[in-house]
DNA sequence: CGTACTATTGAGTCCGTTCAAACGGGGTGG
DNA sequence: CCACCCCGTTTGAACGGACTCAATAGTACG
C-alpha cells in the first residue's frame, strides 16, 4: 500500500506536539511556559514502516511515543494466532504515555501504516511533572483519557452486535481524527484492512465484510480504498448508541 | 444476603489506606514521609448498601472513592436495559482517582456489596501532586494499572471464548485479592451473583450457570454461595492463557 | 410460610464462525 | 506490455456457541 507519498517525505518536527497541544487544549488551558516545556520534550520524528513493531511486551522502557503522522495499535497476540487490537492511535496520540509509570508495556505497539514518531524520553517527562505539576496532570489526564476508550471499547465487545460495533468504532475515529483536523462530518482517510477492523471488533474478516455491506446498503456509511464516507451521520451514531461524553471533549470545570 | 456480620460494624479509618498503601508499595518505595501525605488524605469511612449507584456518570465531581471494604463495579447500561461491567474493584482500589484529572465519569460505580468507602478531596490530591511529585506519579501509575486491566477485558471479550473468560476473571480476582490478603492459592470469598458475573463477561446469567457447571465438572475451580473454590490453579490459569504479567506485580526498575 | 430473588436445566433459534472458492487490483519480472 | 502473483475483498453453505424462552428448584428473609 502506497505509503501515500504524503508521508515518504518527513513531517515538520513540531507537527505532533502541535496536535498534542490540540487535545489537551480541549481538555484545558496551556499557558505559554507550558506550551514551552511541552515543545522542548519532543525530538525529531523517526519513520516506521507499515505493519512493524514499534514497542514490544515486557520491554522495559525509557522513553515514549508521541505519533506525529499514522496510524499505531496497542494489540495483543494470543497463542493460537489470534489478535487483538485495544486501541487505535490517530496523530497527537502519546501511544505508550503510561509506560512512564509502568516502565514496560502489557501489549506491543504496532504500526497499523507507515508511522513518524516522535520520541520523548522519561526522563523529560519526569522533569516536567516536577516542576510544571499542572502539565503534569495534564498528561496524566491523557492517559485517563486511554482509560475512558478502553472502557468504552469492553462495552461495545460485552453488548453490541457486529453492526453496531462497527458502526461505534467508525464514530469513534470520525471524532477523535477531527479533534486534529484529519476528519469532517463527510468522512476521513482510514488506510486500515478489513482485517485490521475485524482485530479491533472481536470478529472475522469475513462478517467484518460482510456487515460493511450492510452499513453500506443502508446508505448509513461506505469503506473503500482506505476512506470512509459517511452517508448518514446521525443514524449512524443513533445505530450505535454513540455519545461522545466518554471522549471529554469539553473543558474541565475551575 | 447478609452482609456479614463483619462488614456491618465500620471498619478501622486506616484500613483502606494500608491496602492502598501495599499496592503502591508493590510497585515501588514510599517512604515515611509520602506515607504520612496518603494516611492524610482519606475520610473516615461511610456505608453504602448493596446495589447503590455511589457515583453516577457525568456528575461534576470534587472527591474520589477508596474502597475500604466490599466490592465496587464500574458499570455502563444501555439503552435496552443491558448493563456491562468493565471492571471490578476490591479493597484499597480507588474507584474513580480518574475523576481526579477527567472531573466526572463516563461510567456508574455501583456497589456489587454493601461498600464501606473512605472519600477524598480533588483539592488534597491536588496538594499532593504539588508537594510529593512522586507519590503524584504513584497515583498516577494506579490509574494505569486500571488501564491494564481494562486491556486485559477487552482482549478477553474480543477473543475467549465463555469458558476462557470466566476462568480468566476468576483467576484475575485471585492474585487482585491476594494482594491485600484476601485471596490465597485455594480461593477466596466472592459475594456476586451469577447475573454480575454475566455482566462483566458480556453473557447471559444462564451461560455463566452452564459455564460455571463445565468448570466445576472440570475439577478446576466451584463457585457456590458466594465462594471461590480452586480445584487446579495452574490448568485453571492454562485454560485461561492467564498471565501475571498486565498486573505489573514488579517493583518499577530504578 | 409465603414471597422474591437466584440458580438450574431443557429445547429451539440465531448471530457469527469456519471452510471454501472466486474475484479484483496493484506491483513485478520476463 | 503482458502474465503472473500476492494480498485483500467478496460471496456461499454449513456449523456451532451463546442466546431466548420457559419451567422448576433452591434459598434467604419478612
Amino acid at each position: 500500500m502506497a505509503t501515500t507519498a504524503i508521508e515518504a517525505v518527513a513531517p515538520p518536527a513540531a507537527l505532533g506536539v502541535d496536535r498534542l497541544l490540540m487535545k489537551m487544549r480541549l481538555r484545558d488551558d496551556i499557558d505559554d511556559l507550558e506550551e514551552q516545556a511541552v515543545r522542548a520534550i519532543a525530538t525529531p520524528p523517526v519513520l516506521y514502516p507499515s505493519r512493524s513493531i514499534v514497542v514490544r511486551e515486557g520491554v522495559p522502557l525509557e522513553r515514549s511515543a508521541l505519533l506525529v503522522s499514522g496510524l499505531l495499535s496497542r494489540s495483543k497476540d494470543m497463542r493460537d494466532g489470534q489478535r487483538q487490537i485495544t486501541e487505535v492511535h490517530v496523530p497527537g496520540d502519546f501511544a505508550d504515555l503510561h509506560s512512564f509509570t509502568l516502565k514496560r508495556l502489557d501489549q506491543d505497539i504496532v504500526a497499523l501504516t507507515d508511522c513518524w514518531i516522535s520520541w520523548t524520553t522519561h526522563a523529560s517527562l519526569h522533569a516536567v511533572t516536577d516542576h510544571h505539576p499542572h502539565l503534569g496532570r495534564m498528561l496524566w489526564l491523557t492517559t485517563n483519557l486511554d482509560g475512558a476508550l478502553h472502557r468504552a471499547w469492553t462495552v461495545s465487545l460485552g453488548r453490541r452486535d457486529a453492526l453496531e460495533r462497527l458502526a461505534h468504532l467508525l464514530c469513534e475515529l470520525q471524532v477523535r481524527l477531527s479533534i486534529v483536523g484529519m476528519a469532517d462530518e463527510r468522512g476521513y482517510h482510514l488506510p486500515l484492512t478489513q482485517t485490521d477492523i475485524a482485530e479491533c471488533l472481536g470478529l472475522t474478516p469475513v462478517h467484518v465484510n460482510r456487515v460493511l455491506r450492510e452499513l453500506r446498503e443502508r446508505g448509513l456509511v461506505t469503506f473503500r480504498s482506505g476512506r470512509v464516507s459517511i452517508g448518514n451521520l446521525a443514524e449512524l451514531r443513533n445505530l450505535a448508541e454513540f455519545n461522545t461524553d466518554y471522549l471529554f471533549l469539553e473543558k474541565r470545570p475551575r
